[in-house]
RNA sequence: GCGCCUGUGGUGAAAUUGGUAGACACGCCAGACUUAGGAUCUGGUGCUUCGCGGCGUGUAGGUUCGAGUCCUAUCAGGCGCACCA
């Protein structure tokens, strides 16, 4: 009987259907593992092998933990809000909600030829009501919580308003856009709209006017991960920087909390890195300047407290505040055309070029440790958004400070002994302090730094800055608070209206509050968002939920918030939501949370490191304070997949003709290359007629052939639909059958390296399937397994097959997993093992990795329920030692003689027979033997003297 | 500039974590069965040499009885952050 794939596969996955073989509850008596895929965005160009890579990787884990006695969870659904889902809809002119949908069936049908074994009645769809609502509720959440600093952890905004109520700001510790100060009097005296105001400034979400990034091309702001090099993640559209009021979420007052949560997850090392720069955590010091002749002072961030003898120069980014107070009245001109100029130009511009500008302001400050007059300048190479806007200038130690200083002839100190700052700046954090306080200038203050390293230095000018009142010890993040505002119409509705220009909370009951149709759903490019167009929702909307509607001024406000949620809202709590995904009460039963607690493993994109990652991160820590969600970390363990690379072909036509020639003999001709489809193609060798056939202009090629063959070139990109390098994983599975495209998906490589897709290796794992079932029957087609007694030798074969595979999937490594697997099979079927216990075992080790024909082969063997529920097999150290052990004796790269051991014998007593071995001839090659040395396993290294 | 990762045959890759480098697979070569083969089976295949042998894990050193693996320097490629003070 033939190996038939094609009806073994559709029979089985009917049966797993048919069966709930894949359904999974809370089953208290068994332990919980919860395996979980990044769930992909429904794009309209389906899947391409390269998304499968990840699943199966994930699949394989989750079917070999069921087959250990785990009561697996392993959910998939899709992210199908959010702009590229938007993108695509907008491209093919029709509704999203219609392409979503579409899009989505279409993934699930390709991904139900697979066999995966996951439990679709959790199917998550962050575009339903349903789902939306807890994201929803989670933002309001957010809205009506504020972060303690003493507690480290979100608080019920109602603790703040009680504190303000009673003690004003005293004794507040509290995540804020501004320091405030009053008194309970001045707050129970506030209206109810300078209340509101104040809050926004602790709240979790917030409104805020801050700078965004603005794309016109997409018609909406943008978060810092969207924005790559100055232009938009979606589409590479030009991004600029705009004052908006938007929402945004306090992700920072996270930023410690996200970066020790790193040491405690099993994570690569290389993405842990990467989410540690992303947050940028700088440890320094904030040190006051008071301006001359002046009572104002400004605070300035540095890392190197060190170099305060240094400083000949500040500079004050263009934005800061400072700019209008320190600027004179001989300067104004000057400055203010700076100003403008800088206006001007883009951030891409500013890093594009680096032209040191700037302006002297006409101000000076004073060193509060040399008593110095220090000229206060403005320049772009300081950003108003990082620390205070204000540094001080170190040219001798920082080269952009000395670029600077260089350009505008400033004078130039140096700080550590034996440098050289005559052609550029010093800035390694190392060497010994001189020049403290400096030479030639009366001491304003009795300290000094000499003699100490730059780390000593650093510490000792804290430690002095501290207890002198000059300013403090103040720990800075790169990591700024989430934009969570889209200008756009595929997204969840903020569930906020309006009063006296201040947002509300719709009450909960109300949730979810529904996208509403709306007749154009197309962005602007000045931003008003498209849900504008749904007045007949806002107006119901606000007559439902809003009780006291008739005290909003109804024709001059528009009541509803119309922008929508960013795609990360819908992302980032949806592991927990799996969970319980029916549950209309809560976004997931606390029980229920309990008994799943966290994502064991974690399998998807490196794309997602500084997005998803965090935001997700930051989202389960918030529900985590506030009771929701019941550990610290979403996921524990992170597998981050390769990328799938194409593998373009390409024809060679010869120029101004229709005639194209084979690779190796196209240096002979004038030739242009072109991509051809890579699916008309089989190992590099064209398909001329489906060539002729693919495109009119083709109808009538011509041919110059090598060996009576087309050879096309290849090369490495990117997969995508214009370089016709896509391959569609349906094909595959037609041609070869799912469990041949897992196998050979796992052989590839690693399963974390990138790696161009090539299909030239896939019949070597077709043939070891055949392989496999020729274990069971033979070409007639007759079922060979037996009962019986297995040989040694059987035995021996499956239990280093055990041994290895279950070592290898515990550590990701399937593609030796699979060569475990071809050897095997290989000395089985020479020993002509058909022994049914060995087969039976076999059979289960190879259900994880091709589910369908060990199905089909489990219940030939006479079995009647799934082999998804066999027990997996332990290994049995006794049939994998030897009798004896064969040592030889090398030196000098000659084998001199070999020997038999048996396996218990110790080191010494193989030390000791070897030496009296050798006595016989004590010398080799005229000296003496002094050492024998023993190595496991193999090799006896005999010493000399 | 700072940080992280990777360099092994014609190709994808293994290497029990310091112990016979190249398992397994693709490709290629030879043979068998075939009208035929993009089917199946058997044997061979790192480079060099007719052979003995010699050389081989990006390069150069070092530690060690022994290094793909550890240390130092260097080159190449990839990724992250980046006028972040």
């Amino acid at each position: 009987m033939e190996y038939n794939f094609r009806d073994i596969e559709k029979k089985w996955q009917q049966y797993w259907v048919e069966n709930n073989t894949y359904k999974v509850t809370e089953d208290k008596d068994k332990k919980k593992f919860y395996v979980l895929n990044m769930f992909p965005y429904p794009s309209g160009a389906g899947l391409h092998v390269g998304h499968p890579l990840g699943y199966i990787a994930s699949d394989i884990y989750a079917r070999y933990k069921r087959l250990q006695g785990f009561n697996v969870l392993n959910p998939m659904g899709y992210d199908a809000y959010g702009l590229p889902a938007e993108q695509y809809a907008i491209q093919t002119g029709q509704h999203p909600a219609i392409t979503t949908a579409a899009n989505i069936n279409r993934y699930r049908e390709q991904l139900d030829k697979i066999g995966f074994c996951f439990d679709w009645d959790r199917e998550v769809r962050t575009c339903e009501p349903g789902y939306y609502h807890w994201t929803q509720w989670a933002f309001q959440k957010m809205f009506n919580s504020y972060y303690c600093n003493q507690k480290k952890q979100a608080c019920p905004i109602e603790e703040l308003i009680k504190s303000f109520e009673q003690n004003g700001t005293v004794g507040i510790d509290a995540a804020c856009n501004e320091e405030l100060s009053f008194t309970a009097e001045e707050w129970n005296a506030m209206s109810e709209k300078e209340q509101q105001e104040t809050l926004m400034n602790y709240r979790i979400a917030y409104l805020g006017e801050t700078m965004v990034n603005w794309c016109p091309k997409l018609g909406t702001v943008l978060a810092n991960d969207e924005v790559v090099d100055g232009v938009s993640e979606r589409g590479g559209y030009p991004v600029v920087q705009k004052k908006m009021r938007q929402w945004c979420l306090r992700v920072s007052a996270y930023a410690q909390r996200l970066l020790d949560g790193l040491d405690t997850v099993d994570w690569t090392d290389s993405l842990k890195e990467t989410q540690r720069n992303w947050i940028g955590r700088s440890e320094g010091t904030e040190v006051q300047f008071k301006i001359k002749d002046s009572d104002k002072e400004f605070t300035i961030f540095t890392t190197r407290a060190d170099t305060m003898f240094g400083v000949t120069f500040m500079v004050l980014a263009p934005e800061s505040e400072l700019v209008a107070e320190v600027t004179t009245a001989t300067q104004k001109s000057e400055v203010e055309a700076y100003l403008d100029a800088t206006k001007k130009r883009t951030e891409r511009e500013r890093i594009a070029d680096r032209k040191v500008t700037g302006v002297f302001s006409g101000s000076y400050a004073i060193n509060p440790f040399t008593g110095d007059a220090i000229p206060i300048w403005i320049s772009d190479y300081v950003l108003a958004g990082y620390g205070t806007g204000a540094i001080m200038a170190v040219p001798a130690h920082d080269s952009r400070d000395y670029a600077f200083a260089k350009h505008f002839k400033l004078p130039i100190i140096p700080l550590v002994e034996g440098c050289d700052v005559s052609e550029e700046s010093f800035d390694a954090k190392e060497g010994i302090v001189t020049n403290s306080p400096r030479v030639g200038v009366t001491p304003y203050i009795d300290f000094s730094l000499n003699g100490l390293t730059i780390k000593e230095a650093i510490a000792a000018t804290k430690e002095y800055v501290k207890t002198h009142n000059l300013g403090r010890v103040k720990v800075n993040f790169r990591l700024r608070d989430a934009i969570f505002s889209r200008q756009r119409y595929w997204g969840e509705p903020f569930p906020v209206y309006y009063k006296d220009n201040m947002p509300y909370m719709i009450p909960e009951e109300c949730l979810p509050l529904e996208l509403p149709e709306v007749s154009k759903f197309l962005p602007t490019e000045t931003g008003e968002p498209p849900l504008g167009h749904a007045t007949k929702w806002a107006w119901d909307t606000v007559n439902k939920c809003v009780t006291e509607n008739s005290r909003i001024d109804q024709e001059t406000i528009f009541p509803l918030e119309l922008n929508t949620m960013p795609g990360f809202a819908g992302s980032s709590a949806y592991y927990l939501r799996y969970m319980d995904p029916n549950n209309n009460k809560a976004l997931v039963d606390k029980e229920v949370d309990n008994y799943w607690q966290n994502v064991d493993l974690y399998v998807g994109g490196t794309e997602h490191a500084t997005g998803h990652l965090i935001y997700s991160r930051f989202w389960n820590k918030f529900l985590h304070d506030l009771g929701y969600s019941c550990t610290e970390e979403p996921f524990k363990k992170l597998v981050n997949q390769g990328m799938i690379q194409g593998r373009s072909n390409f024809v060679y036509r010869i120029k101004d003709s229709n005639t194209f020639v084979s690779l190796n003999l196209k240096d002979q001709y004038d030739t242009t290359p072109l991509h051809v489809d890579v699916n008309i193609v089989t190992a590099d060798i064209l398909d001329v007629e489906a060539f002729r056939a693919w495109r009119p202009e083709y109808n009538n090629a011509e041919f110059i052939l090598e060996d009576g063959k087309y050879i096309c070139g290849w090369a490495v990109e990117k997969m995508s639909k214009s370089m016709f390098n896509v391959v569609n994983p349906d094909m595959i599975v037609e041609k070869f059958g799912a469990d041949t495209l897992r196998l050979y998906e796992m052989f590839l490589g690693p399963v974390e390296q990138s790696k161009p897709w090539d299909t030239n290796g896939i019949d070597g794992c077709h043939r070891f399937l055949k392989k496999f079932w020729g274990l069971f029957y033979d070409r007639n087609g007759n079922f060979m397994p037996a009962d019986g007694e297995a040989t040694k030798e059987s035995m021996k074969s499956l239990h280093k097959l055990i041994k290895k595979v279950s070592s290898d999937i515990e550590t990701f490594s399937y593609n030796t997993s699979i060569s475990a697997f071809m050897i095997c099979v290989n000395e089985l079927s020479q020993q002509k093992c058909c022994n049914k216990e060995v087969l039976r075992t076999l059979v289960i080790l190879m259900a994880p990795f091709a589910p369908h024909i060990a199905e089909e082969l489990w219940h030939t063997l006479g079995e009647t329920s799934s082999v998804c529920d066999a027990a997996w097999p332990t290994f049995n150290e006794a049939y994998l030692t030897e009798d004896s052990m064969k040592l030889s004796i090398s030196f000098n790269g000659k084998t001199r003689f070999i020997m038999d051991f048996p396996t218990d014998a110790d080191n010494t007593t193989i030390e000791k027979t070897v030496l009296a071995e050798e006595q016989t001839q004590k010398y080799i090659d005229g000296k003496q033997i002094v050492k024998v040395i023993i190595v496991p396993k193999r090799i006896v290294n005999i010493v000399l003297k």
